[in-house]
DNA sequence: TGTCGACGACATGTATACACGGTGCATCCA
DNA sequence: TGGATGCACCGTGTATACATGTCGTCGACA
């Protein structure tokens, strides 16, 4: 998940015991395995991961970092639990940040993202599999994407912190309101042929159209 | 700095070694103690806090996360360089979230942060001492409340991760270039009496020529 | 004389032991 | 019977020992 952070790419030797102990508990807290608010045990995720209890506390503290977790002193790292205020700022947030991507990208006039097409197709074949999952990470790759192509790392960095958050209640909301796939589908065309269109107004009208739905099923569902 | 992430306030019973690990380093790199690129050794770091390595480790894996730090696998902990590349980015981004802000304010007729005012006058005393340090701490901090006072959490959050970026930035800026200080202190003028007026337009404006300044001295700096 | 390789010092990565504080339950008192 | 209090268990916070990889140095060889 994210990046890593640093050590770029080059190739991984082995991945440290931290590493993995990181995305073990960060594919668990995405798959539901535990439930909003439950208190992690860092000796059991060491068991589970085969390792110490030092790698696990380094790997909370990331996840902290990125807003998997919350640390409450002497109890322990407590899972998130994203209420809908939270939703709807991260929600403006990533209005804010890709709006302002898909003018300057129209202002470049650098049309949409090369990878945006298969990852179109990616989604509506994951749409088809009613792999929810796999969906929400896809969408979240195609808006991420937009972000990278306007050419800000601080900006592309910010937009990949929310997405925890966003994956999480991506999932949730397509699993209950499947039958909004087609449009928000439809939706994703019509952003990319926006840029390929250079069209910037039109761009953050769908965007605004397209993120304005969710805080609203949010609301809907509680 | 920063706000310790979670705990939220409630009468601190005792600062952690983690925390007083974090607060020593942090000072040491705003305050020049370490160059940029220097690598940090953990041992050496746990006697100058008087604790042992663990929560040094800690508090450097949360440094990592401010992108004070890099991380560098089997190397330990690199002061991070900030190339202008990356200051451009930080600028750019500031802009992005700050000119949101500063419409939405005006939008909804909430004039200017009410610390604004006082935060100013305590630039201007700064300014008057030659404290550079502190200006730079003020100055983003004076930023930051507009940005906390439109009122979403999570964009606050992000303005304030750029801060130790900015922070060295600021101080490195106005130590080579302190006639441009007049220049600053009229704008944030300016700035603040564009809120009171409910002048979305105008702010922006305002705030393009505030943080276009510092980019260009950047280039001419090197 | 320059380069390659082995060795040693040292710093990080990991494991584990101990200290401290919190939580929950049982017990006691009103 | 309800609530306060003390104690025991348990989990985090910290310290320290050990394992492993990296860098620099020195010497041998071409």
């Amino acid at each position: 998940m994210s990046d890593q952070g640093i050590s770029g790419e080059a190739g991984k030797p082995r991945p440290s015991a931290r590493e993995r102990a990181y995305e073990w508990i960060c594919t668990a807290i995405l798959s539901g395995v535990f439930s909003e608010g439950q208190f992690l045990d860092e000796a059991a995720l060491a068991r589970e991961v085969n390792t110490s209890r030092t790698p696990v506390r380094e790997a909370l503290h990331r996840l902290q970092a990125e807003r998997f977790v919350e640390l409450v002193p002497r109890r322990g790292a407590q899972v998130r639990v994203v209420n809908a205020t939270e939703m709807r700022e991260v929600y403006q947030a990533r209005f804010v940040i890709e709006s302002d991507a898909m003018v300057r990208i129209c202002e470049r006039r650098l049309g949409s993202p090369p990878e945006s097409g298969e990852l179109l197709e990616a989604m509506e074949a994951a749409g088809r599999d009613r792999n929810w999952n796999e969906l929400a990470q896809l969408d979240q790759a195609f808006h991420s994407s937009i972000v990278r192509h306007r050419g800000n790392a601080v900006l592309s960095e910010m937009y990949d912190a929310m997405r925890p958050r966003q994956v999480r209640l991506s999932v949730r909301t397509i699993t209950e309101v499947p039958e909004r796939l087609p449009t928000i589908e439809h939706e994703h065309r019509r952003l990319k042929a926006a840029l390929d269109a250079h069209d910037g107004e039109l761009s953050v009208s769908v965007l605004d159209t397209h993120l304005r739905e969710v805080p609203e099923l949010v609301r809907a569902f509680g």
